[in-house]
DNA sequence: CACTCCTGTTAGTCTTAGCTAACTATATTA
DNA sequence: TAATATAGTTAGCTAAGACTAACAGGAGTG
């Protein structure tokens, strides 16, 4: 199964969630990302269906180990791809935001190269 | 009316293929960028209806003055993107099959930066 | 002349991913 | 206790943008 880019979305923001809320539950997507309930809703049994995440009673969300997987890469593209914007004279709210969408786009071979380039112009 | 990322690349591929073959047909298209004919046929009636090309009857379309500052615009990007990649190592392949899919995404003030970066380190 | 190839169109289907409206269930509060 | 707020779900709609199938018209050829 082909990761879409909206369950790569929801599955970053989660990990970002969980690292600033502790905890996450559905409502707090809905906050954060200016989708309505229903939206989410549906996204998370998407992402429940295809063993992404799991859902306790009491309405917390957690990332499954390959959930948490595809996270991680996705926000470390998201932070590499912001650096490199802010490091070329971008401005940070600009970076962010292209990266968001960047992050879902590139391949791993130009991000590899774009890991190196910034490691070397340090 | 915003311009969806499909019609963008539409707009750029026909741009490409004038500079290439002169003279641009649906069935140009069809080849060049793997769609059918009848998902070409109704992206172009979409481009007419915005007044982005016009077709002729003998079939050779062409862009409006609107459609080419657009094809333009996003073939400007293409071009820096790629060759930033390739300035950083990536692979010819993979650098402008990611322009591709990042030319659409990137921000004016992202893509100005990205710019000057280049022509500085040259 | 009939056949086939080439080009283009239309109609209808599918998927992704948002939306609103309406509902349920629980918790808080007047 | 009744009313309201909060959280989540389901059903049904929409739009973009691809697809297949079926068809129409012109050009060249047996």
């Amino acid at each position: 199964m082909k990761i879409q880019e909206s369950a790569e979305n929801y599955l970053e923001r989660i990990l970002m969630l969980q690292k600033s809320l502790g905890k996450v539950r559905a409502i707090d997507i809905v906050n954060d990302m200016n989708f309505t309930k229903a939206s989410v809703s549906v996204a998370l049994k998407n992402l429940r269906e295809n063993n992404l995440v799991t859902v306790s009673e009491n309405g917390s969300i957690n990332l499954t180990c390959e959930g948490l997987k595809i996270a991680e890469r996705v926000l470390e593209k998201h932070k590499t791809i912001s650096q490199f914007f802010i490091s070329i004279g971008v401005s940070e709210k600009q970076a962010l935001e292209d990266a968001c969408k960047i992050e879902h786009d590139i391949s791993e071979e130009s991000f590899t190269k774009l890991k190196e380039f910034l490691n070397k112009s340090k």
